[in-house]
DNA sequence: GTCTATAGGGCGATAGAC
DNA sequence: GTCTATCGCCCTATAGAC
């Protein structure tokens, strides 16, 4: 993944002190954002937050969006981590069972939604790079996972393996758009219609 | 729909003038988010674009994010007059038609963007009165267009129409955000790829 | 009724003090 | 290396001029 790597190591010293000030920083801002979103989200109110000064923020954080991106980018590491998918997971499957896991942090959801709404705008250099290396990374994952699927004739063989896979994304975000702005959209059940219409149909003959 | 209206009527004379003079702002305003987009958007950067003054603008519009919500829902209306979609269409070809007119304009793409990531945080009222009311209108609509097709056997008949019409509206929307990201993705192609394993398998034996 | 001028409080970013 | 002080901009609210 190679990271954002290039800044991050400052070069002399400043090795340990200063970077696990920075995690510190980060793991409890996870915290804060799960919580609340991302809202109540200017740099003075997340260091409140987080017990730390405006000042100390920006000197760990070039910016406001830098962090947001951070935080982000630290949790879902963190969630992989935690629970990775198991092999066998269907495409559409994996996608589920990372928006049940998301149920439980709308607001992680929230500050990722904010984080997209920025990155299609100009001028947003750090949410833009964050947004289509995202994008593109899930993509080719799971364009592969679906040919692998295709192979063993759990998804049907004359769909473009690329083309689904924008759709099981686009079907993922959009739905959990949806259910967080009103719990009754059933999100589960759409992403099984979903699931159900991309596997061949002589597999489930009627079912 | 009722709308907004108990606020929109404001009793007692300002009928034409008032009424006239902030229909061209808002005309006017739409051109503006058309090109630019969320980005540059302050008010008085826009007041300067449509060539009011800040103050003129909060005369009319009671807050920052009134105006933008209505901007968005006046550009909707607008298209919708100017191409109503004929009768037969299918339920993704509505949503295929809106996304293909969509990007001649990606600066209001980018509003709707803005406007559902405030409508997920608390304390933007406006915004998700606005995204909450667009969902599950345009949910309810495509629920009916779905079941009509259901019965006249363009569609799948052992779906659920209503998870169906959640999931076209997430892919549509989702699909539109990775465009605009990266214009390598092939938005009509992932629609297509919906519209296509939608459809009963008999309808199309193969092909 | 329509609008201009102005003030208040908060923001992100930055320069310079410990 | 850490953080305080400050700058310019923002939205909102209000007072009063046309």
């Amino acid at each position: 993944m190679s990271e954002t790597a290039p800044e991050a190591s400052k070069r002399r010293g400043s090795y340990a002190k200063g970077l696990v000030r920075r995690q510190q920083i980060l793991d409890r801002a996870i915290e804060v954002f799960a919580e609340r979103g991302a809202e109540r989200t200017s740099l003075r109110s997340i260091a409140d937050a987080i017990g730390v000064s405006h000042g100390a923020l920006t000197h760990y954080f070039t910016s406001r969006e830098q962090l947001l991106v951070e935080v982000y980018r630290a949790s879902e590491r963190r969630a992989d981590e935690t629970s990775p998918h198991p092999e066998g997971t269907s495409a559409v499957g994996v996608m589920t069972e990372s928006a049940r896991r998301n149920r439980t942090v709308p607001g992680l959801v929230q500050l990722y939604s904010t984080l997209v709404a920025a990155a299609l705008e100009e001028g947003h250099p750090d949410a833009r790079e964050f947004a289509t290396q995202r994008f593109s990374r899930i993509r080719a994952g799971l364009a592969a996972d679906i040919r692998a699927q295709q192979r063993s004739g759990r998804v049907r063989h004359d769909l473009d393996a690329e083309l689904v896979a924008s759709l099981v994304i686009a079907a993922s975000d959009g739905l959990q758009t949806q259910w967080l702005l009103d719990e009754t959209v059933d999100l589960e059940g759409s992403l099984g219609v979903l699931e159900r219409v991309l596997t061949p149909p002589d597999t489930t003959p009627l079912r």
